[in-house]
DNA sequence: TCTCGATATATCGAGCCGATACATCGGAGC
DNA sequence: GCTCCGATGTATCGGCTCGATATATCGAGA
């Protein structure tokens, strides 16, 4: 389990950070949290939170005095709500604290992403221009690669290449527009980049200074 | 092979329609052509060649008169060279016929607009139509769900979902200007809707009428 | 009461990716 | 001529993930 990604289990981590919560809901707010980004199935979630409990990150929360049911087999199939253990959240802790390339690719960037408002600011600079070069690597072999195929493919084939040029040109500057906002919010105190297993603070969200991302209007209805 | 998706079966099918070509230069192609919205890998691509093979679309010209290095095993792996059949072309033109549903569902969109250059005027609207109302109904429930959990969430996390909603309604944006041109473009004489089994037209790519996509001018260098 | 949809957990077949292995060929460098 | 190396080329395997499906409870409404 999480061999290959490793997205589901960091943004489990970090919903479970907040409140326990049992699968079904948790996977709504998994998709909600996510946007347009990334959608996890039941075929994914039950088996990485069984994966993550047999790792010790999460403690099943059988809540046996509540109400159960039980009406029906002896099986008495009930809520299973999932809590993070204290490995769970240094987890957690060190899942946030990656700034290494990986962070930066398309199927890990979202969540990170997602959980910057934890994050410290130097790990979010790193992460941010990370992404965008990459994106402006991945921008310079579309627009070679639609050069000398510009005369091989009918129009609507190059219409569609080119819709995907910009839509990386637009995460470019959305990137861009990130940075900027990140670097104007630079105080003169940096960042304390404390590789301590969270020893002192007992806080739950440590954000000692507010992110503030740009775009404060909703610009819409 | 081919159950769930069927774009790698449909897109083969298109590329072959041109021209034939062995499994690696197919794979070069096949992400160019899908541009940012698939990608395949040979995992995917030679399980489904042989596929396609065994049903009939595809034949092997295995060309051993022409250079054959053989230098090695037995076995002698040399190139194999991929032709459509009689098949495979009928069934090309029956995906390139489809307006179902399906056509423009996220998975098999890319592909069938990759085409439009071959399909019919009517399938072509339907489809874009098609795609713009599934689109307007993920942009409301995005819309909703936003506005339902804003106070949830921190501020990173809601920046991502707004971008992913913006990313959405650019989408529908573009396929506005498409389904606009269309209507523009659309001369006296109406398609002809033939359900025929390609009876008379023996040429190969038989689009009588320009289409003429938007965005004559590239934009940017 | 009976149906229907939401809540809730769980599994299975199958698609697909990434890594890898094997083999050839053309060119760069010596 | 020689070797190394990257591009060309075919092929497979492990394992993650999805969509479909099965099961069961609950609240709302007909």
């Amino acid at each position: 389990m999480s061999r290959r990604s490793g997205v589901l289990e960091f943004a489990v981590l970090g919903l479970l950070h907040d409140a326990p919560m049992h699968g079904y809901e948790l996977r709504k707010r998994l998709n909600v949290l996510l946007g347009s980004f990334r959608a996890f199935s039941y075929g994914t979630l039950y088996p990485c939170l069984k994966s993550l409990v047999a790792q010790g990150f999460l403690v099943e929360d059988n809540p046996d005095t509540e109400y159960v049911p039980a009406t029906a087999l002896n099986g008495k199939r009930s809520k299973i709500v999932y809590r993070l253990s204290a490995e769970g959240k240094q987890r957690f802790e060190e899942l946030l604290a990656d700034s290494g390339p990986d962070a930066w690719e398309d199927e890990h960037f979202g969540v990170h992403f997602a959980f910057f408002g934890q994050t410290d600011r130097a790990v979010r600079m790193r992460v941010l221009e990370g992404r965008r070069s990459r994106l402006e690597e991945r921008l310079e072999r579309m627009r070679s690669s639609i050069a000398r195929t510009r005369e091989r493919f009918d129009d609507y084939t190059l219409e569609l290449q080119r819709h995907g040029l910009e839509s990386v040109e637009r995460e470019v500057r959305w990137l861009n527009e990130l940075i900027e906002t990140e670097r104007a919010n630079r105080t003169g105190r940096p960042a304390a980049g404390d590789t301590s297993t969270s020893d002192g603070r007992g806080q739950e969200a440590g954000s000692s200074d507010p992110p503030r991302p740009p775009h404060d209007r909703p610009g819409r209805s």
